[in-house]
DNA sequence: TTAATTTATTTTTAAAACTTATAAAAGGTG
DNA sequence: CACCTTTTATAAGTTTTAAAAATAAATTAA
């Protein structure tokens, strides 16, 4: 039984007529004998009586014609349903993205992304950094935005940016007459930090021993929202990767660029090897949107 | 798309080699890869990533996985039960039999055609003559016995033998030393009926109206085996087409040949002129089954 | 009986699908 | 690092299948 046969059928049985069936397959009248005909010799015995004045259905025929609407209309169903995902006009992308990043550069491009494809459903998960690499990795998302992970496995890290700390202070602070700042001297002042499951902080405090300098910590909070919120109340400064500028200066914050020493990690995308038509059309569009303005920065 | 196709690409999926997914298709690897391509090319997209060394899925070829495994046995699943009701190992056969034929020869019928086809499922509806003919039309049932229809219409009606009405009389009434009886003689004695709308009372009457013979009723009922055990209980006597006479000799009533006139109705089957395998069958056993015996009875 | 309509059959042609043979690529191995 | 093995891709030729055109056969209506 194939395809094409059981349409034939389906288009005689409704019409009850070769001749129409025949238009609405486009298909010549001999073809479309031979088709009933092998579908009945495939099937083993008669679906159709026919004569040269009248067509109508055997019982069997009757019962198959319930059942080959039913396949045939799932069978188009399917195949529908996967071009339009290939032509990006149906899919779901499920993304997770590190806070730093959720809140910063993603918006504007997911923005973008949906311009083009307004038919695709997108969830973005708003993970701390690890969270972002063990997402990807068990494929509860497809794509990730994080640090570059050290053993990437069978992982692709894509890099969008190189990014670096930068200080943030309160807009009325003396330290904003600088236009660039020692570590050593942001320490001087009470340090607002991220609570410790960040990535972010931990690359902080790395490097940071590595130049023997302490951190030493006078509020803590989950939220970078918080954070600059804090500092530009005057509770203290803090520093934090160079994308999240535009956030803190919304709060009411000031960012300098931080030196001595200048603290840089990759952002990137991250992915297994094989990526669905979509999330490579996201990934286009962050190459694009992300890797432009995130070297104005600089 | 094709089934070809379809079956192509869940053997791959599932093996996760095309060397093995040929096997289990008795195909030549080349017309694997082919048909593969064409998969998706119709579909308009990768399905498979594949290299000389491995084979996985996209995320498009993931999520056409399982429909195509849906899909395909749903296919084969209809198939199956075609080719099983052609073969008779599946099927349902709605009969109805008017109730001197269903209580008289219709079991020994029904036993021989469950011998050869135990698959099929057989419902017999007990109904009076009329009901029969209007089952049968209205499609309720696919075959019916009964008395052969004035306007048939487009029904097909198979003779099944003549029937002609027995005397029925208590066993030891002396009228059972006769081999046969006139009506007159009968109708002396106390008369048991079948109530209204029974077709084989119309028929009697009409009968005996012709030839001014007139039925006076002592009892009635509505079921042939009460008429008998009345008779058999001496109440009366009564008449019955002669394929109850079984049924009457062990309720304990004796039966006599009718004479002056031999009153006489044809049974046959009732159908529409497309029949199923099944009703066909049940055709071709209620031919022989009830033929033979029914002549041994004249 | 004839004409018209509809399905079946036959013949021819084209396409498609399959197989064999060959090539190319990617791991593993000495 | 070259070589061998394994696996998929490609090419060419053959067979099979499918479609269309032409024709036949059958049935109904006039």
């Amino acid at each position: 039984m194939t395809v094409k046969q059981l349409r034939a059928f389906l288009a005689v049985a409704q019409t009850l007529s070769f001749t129409q069936a025949c238009e609405r397959l486009h298909l010549s009248q001999p073809a479309l004998s031979l088709a009933i005909k092998g579908l009945e010799e495939s099937l083993g015995g008669k679906l159709l009586i026919r004569s040269t004045r009248s067509v109508r259905l055997t019982p069997e025929g009757e019962s198959l014609l319930p059942l080959a609407k039913h396949l045939l209309a799932q069978w188009d169903n399917t195949e529908e349903r996967l071009r339009q995902r290939f032509t990006l006009q149906l899919g779901r992308l499920s993304v997770a993205a590190m806070p730093a990043f959720a809140c910063s550069l993603l918006p504007a491009a997911l923005v973008k992304f949906r311009q083009q494809h307004p038919k695709i459903n997108i969830t973005v998960h708003d993970v701390i950094n690890e969270e972002v690499t063990a997402m990807v990795r068990s494929r509860q998302v497809e794509m990730g935005i994080a640090l570059s992970p050290e053993g990437a496995g069978s992982l692709l890290f894509t890099p969008l940016f190189e990014d670096h700390f930068v200080a943030v202070v309160p807009a009325d602070s003396p330290l904003t007459q600088t236009t660039q700042l020692a570590w050593s001297t942001l320490l001087s002042h009470d340090f607002i930090n991220l609570q410790r499951p960040s990535m972010v902080r931990r690359i902080l405090e790395q490097e940071l021993s590595k130049q023997d300098t302490e951190l030493t910590v006078a509020f803590e909070s989950h939220q970078l929202s918080t954070v600059g919120r804090m500092v530009a109340d005057g509770l203290g400064v803090s520093a934090v990767p160079s994308m999240c500028i535009r956030q803190m200066h919304e709060l009411g914050a000031r960012c300098i660029p931080l030196t001595a020493p200048a603290i840089s990690c990759r952002v990137g995308i991250l992915t297994h090897q094989e990526l669905s038509v979509a999330a490579h059309a996201l990934r286009t569009v962050l190459l694009k949107t992300v890797q432009a303005p995130s070297l104005s920065i600089d």
